[in-house]
DNA sequence: CCTATGCATTCACCTAGGTTAACAAATACA
DNA sequence: TGTATTTGTTAACCTAGGTGAATGCATAGG
């Protein structure tokens, strides 16, 4: 495969367009050496593990998008965050060898304002709006992917259970007729 | 004032450490000429307003801390949020003429990436912690504000309301006697 | 000094969403 | 193909937290 411009052909490991499985755990809560992916075929999803042992998704990645555990990152700790795969995926790991350097940065900084201002529209999202406004903002930030993925995680992601997530759909489909 | 080094001499508008009186709107929303604001003195703080017209403490910026939308920054839109002085402040505005270099952008990124950081866990902690949760994660993040801002700020931060916040702290006191 | 406004607390409710469980449908797998 | 596991739905209940209102205190401004 080809690299469309010069910064991506830095970041990503050449040839390292690996093919996973459906189900593969590529990162796993604890782990200390972090990884990144670009998926360029397939779902990957990024979630938590609470203190009650309940699963949170944190992110889906779908075609073009990139996982990571920024948090652990910035302040290099081992990451709270498990990657799995959702469907068989094909996926470029990101170069942590690769140094950045001032013109990367330049590039790379753009990626990250836009990714906090992503995540600054989700707290906003979490602090005030109900369970149904969710699943619209769901919806409209991964348009393809809400037949896609199972309801449960649909509910994981949202924050609220499957039964919550079937009840509301329920009402939808009764009010609108 | 001194700068500490050179990446703030260029960020900042020199002579420009704003004096603002407890009260005073930095910015509102609907606002396109976005404003990000260090704080050296004082306190700030960044809240929306939603749908049914109830406000939603985004951060607290007291001193040392920057506030500001990286979301319209990022995406060019006009903020949703309002930024104002819980306190007599003093302010530097960030010049938002400075033209973001490579080495400016360098620094930048890693001050970035730390504040997608911070934003991921708390959107982690929206997802999975209690009412209860939050207020211990609230007393972490911020020491020093506990008993400097009025309770019911801290419970529009927390999501949750003044009240709820009062009885959960009624319930901690007489549980640990 | 008096009055007005804002804040914290408490109480009696109400409600969205969680929990548990049963069952049906879909999917995986042997 | 048949069996087992995973999913989605529904329903009966439970609970954390919301709402609205009353009360007491503190602070601000005249």
């Amino acid at each position: 495969m080809l690299y469309k411009n010069n910064l991506e052909n830095m970041l990503f490991e050449k040839g390292l367009s690996k093919t996973v499985k459906k189900g593969t755990i590529l990162q796993r809560e604890g782990d200390t050496q972090l990884k990144s992916f670009a998926v360029t075929k397939g779902l990957l999803r990024s979630y938590i593990i609470d203190a009650k042992g309940k699963e949170h998704i944190f992110m889906f990645a779908p075609e073009d998008w990139i996982v990571g555990d920024l948090y652990g990152k910035a302040l290099k700790q081992p990451t709270r965050l498990f990657i799995d795969a959702l469907e068989d995926s094909e996926i470029l790991e990101i170069n942590p060898e690769v140094e950045i350097t001032n013109e990367l940065a330049l590039k790379g900084l753009e990626k990250a304002i836009r990714r906090a201002a992503m995540l600054q529209n989700r707290v906003l999202m979490l602090m005030s709006a109900t369970a149904w406004e969710r699943y619209q903002y769901f919806i409209e930030i991964y348009p393809d992917l809400y037949n896609r993925v199972p309801q449960k995680m649909i509910a994981s992601y949202l924050g609220i259970t499957p039964q919550a997530l079937s009840r509301i759909r329920g009402e939808w489909a009764r009010s609108k007729k």
